[in-house]
DNA sequence: CCGCGGGCCTGCGCGC
DNA sequence: TGCGCGCAGGCCCGCG
């Protein structure tokens, strides 16, 4: 799924169509997703207003006039599909679809009292969606560390964090304990730019790699959201249309190709760890 | 406490 | 053409 950029895509996609909008119709198509959804969830979204669509990492967060807020992950292939509804006008997001009957995969649909609809489409049902009161938590989100654009998220955090581990830097920044919404195709773009070996033991980066990560963590996340959130094939804009971003990934994805740092003569490889694949240079990530 | 591997699901592309 | 295999952007959980 989509990473932090694509979630906050997705998020700003959404918000024209949501906020301020009663949820006139709520149609839970099955009764799980990753976990079981709350078997009253349909009642509890009818009729309720969405005050606003927040994100927390790859999580993203509706909080509605009743006092509760649904809590959507999007998993490794979760979709919004969006019909708009009257008065909507030009929708700013991408994954605009026409109104259509329910297709396979498309598990919640929600239909707002403008008309518009918005559809949660997973293959692969590894999303979530939960409800949980505004003012408490959720225990989904308990234990996910710093926004990376947050100024808690900081060198001396991250330092901390890193100090005495022996996992690999490559795991080490796919933990959301660490710094939240990083995934496999961010941690290996930043793990390029930072000239760090994804094998490299957390806990051996010097205090001057720990602090350059912080400022090329958000530089690649701000890119990615600037680009509209790069989208693989489960995570394509509604036109067809693929995201920009993928077309700057310089390790990602790219095993075999020349190393796009000037100079280097090296090749991307690619390793797997922990059950993921990592791409880097040999050549100039040590 | 920490680190690793399994499991959850479906779909797609590849090689035979 | 058909089939089996490996692979896919995430995350929780149990094991050692």
């Amino acid at each position: 799924m989509p990473e932090l950029p694509e979630v906050e895509t997705v998020r700003r996609g959404l918000a024209p169509l949501m906020e301020g909008h009663v949820i006139a119709t709520a149609d839970i198509r099955r009764p799980d997703l990753r976990w079981p959804l709350p078997p009253d969830m349909a009642q509890r979204l009818t009729g309720q207003r969405v005050l606003g669509l927040r994100r927390r990492s790859k999580y993203i967060l509706a909080d509605l006039s009743g006092g509760e807020t649904v809590l959507i992950h999007l998993g490794m292939s979760g979709r919004m599909l969006i019909a708009p509804g009257a008065g909507d006008g030009q929708i700013l997001g991408d994954y605009v679809h026409a109104h259509a009957a329910p297709q396979t995969h498309d598990h919640i649909v929600l239909t707002m009292d403008t008309g518009a609809r918005v559809t949660f489409n997973d293959p692969r049902r590894f999303g979530m969606w939960d409800m949980f009161p505004t003012a408490g938590t959720h225990p989904l989100l308990e234990g996910i560390g710093p926004e990376p654009f947050g100024n808690a998220f900081s060198d001396v955090w991250l330092a901390k964090r890193l100090a005495g581990r022996r996992t690999p830097i490559k795991a080490a920044l796919l933990d959301q304990a660490n710094v939240a919404g990083l995934g496999n195709i961010y941690v290996c773009e930043v793990l390029f730019r930072a000239g760090i070996h994804p094998a490299r033991l957390a806990g051996d980066l010097d205090g001057g790699q720990v602090a350059r990560l912080v400022p090329l963590i958000r530089d690649v996340l701000a890119e990615a959201i600037e680009a509209g959130g790069s989208s693989l094939r489960d995570y394509r804009q509604a036109d067809g249309e693929l995201g920009y971003f993928q077309h700057a990934f310089r390790v990602y994805g790219r095993e075999g190709a020349p190393c796009a740092t000037p100079g280097c003569t090296g090749t991307i490889s690619r390793i797997v760890q922990s059950g993921r694949s990592s791409f880097f240079c040999a050549a100039c990530q040590r």
